[in-house]
DNA sequence: CGTCGACTATCGTTTCAACGACTATTGTTT
DNA sequence: AAACAATAGTCGTTGAAACGATAGTCGACG
């Protein structure tokens, strides 16, 4: 069976005047349809788009400190090397650094981890150094609700992919890095 | 200036492991990219992307109803040739056909046609023959704000991918549909 | 040393989406 | 014809996103 055009799928009756605009509904329709399946997956654990995001990021710095731990010896310096997490987590990170690394800006990281520590996922501490800024770093048990997340996670993505070839994907990538990139400035506000 | 890897765009540390997994997270963000745009543009008149789905869907029905009418001739068969908007309005559908054709699956569309009705953008109106069904039609309200937005939404369409070769585009358009299309069935719930 | 300006995070509020329960109406079955 | 199931839409409620205003804190500067 042929894939059905886009045309049809939306029952829309007049062609598509730009090719333009074609391709760009396309890509958005395929984006969405493909991150649906992820949101649900996401959402049978009880989590959002963006509460996953906030933990990967967390993750994501508390591998940094361990890497960096590891690479100087089995014996932590500077921060001592206390064999399990903490009172004082490592790889916490400002809220508003969360902010900066998520994929969709959100303005409000502050609910955004409220949720999760009512959940016991992360864990807010107080810095003497600026009492100005709260440090997130993840729990154990949100470390753990990850790891139960990857292998499925990295199932669906590579399944729902594991028709196109190896060169198709190369090519695709290339266009959307292309596509997301113009060589003139983003869309003004 | 060399377009900057995704890798290093999300502040990611280890390389994918999978050229599957890259390509989904490229595809995911660059629609989201792209739509963010889009959904600005429609903000900054007061719509969401949602509600201008439903008016788009409206004014598809109405222009089928009369494109109908104009190849029958000038006197319209059947409904009548009221010149303008009528009492009873011409390209009404019924708000579960607005619910099928959505772009996303949207379980509420009454709420979502309350505000459009509110705003004086569509109009509801029962049928004789069904009581449960409520038609929903566009009114000229909404046809003029949908005028308005034509143009910008065009242009912004564009100039998003303007820097794409039409061969790119035609390239980027067929991976996209097999992309959405596996041979398989979808992937289940 | 006190004040001003910039910054960090939180909170109040409004708006919207999601899920489910519920009412009204129609067609079907016996 | 009466009971029944199926359908179309509405409504209540919960949860989350968006926007703006606010309080607390730090650094610089006079």
């Amino acid at each position: 069976m042929p894939a059905p055009s886009l045309q049809h799928e939306i029952g829309k009756r007049r062609p598509f005047e730009h090719p333009e605009e074609e391709a760009l509904l396309n890509l958005v329709r395929t984006g969405a349809a493909l991150q649906a399946d992820f949101a649900r997956l996401l959402k049978s654990h009880g989590l959002s788009d963006a509460s996953y995001n906030v933990l990967r990021i967390l993750r994501g710095h508390a591998a940094i400190i361990r890497r960096r731990a590891a690479g100087r010896g089995k014996t932590g310096a500077g921060d001592n090397g206390a064999a399990h997490e903490a009172a004082r987590p490592r790889g916490a990170v400002p809220s508003q650094t969360i902010g900066q690394e998520m994929v969709a800006h959100v303005p409000d990281v502050t609910r955004l981890v409220d949720r999760l520590e009512a959940r016991a996922l992360v864990r807010r501490v107080r810095t003497e150094d600026d009492r100005r800024v709260v440090l997130v770093s993840i729990t154990r048990a949100g470390l753990d609700l990850l790891a139960r997340l990857d292998k499925p996670i990295t199932d669906l993505h590579r399944r729902q992919l594991a028709h196109m070839t190896r060169g198709e994907l190369a090519t695709l990538g290339r266009l959307l890095t292309k596509a997301r990139h113009p060589p003139s400035a983003p869309i003004p506000p």
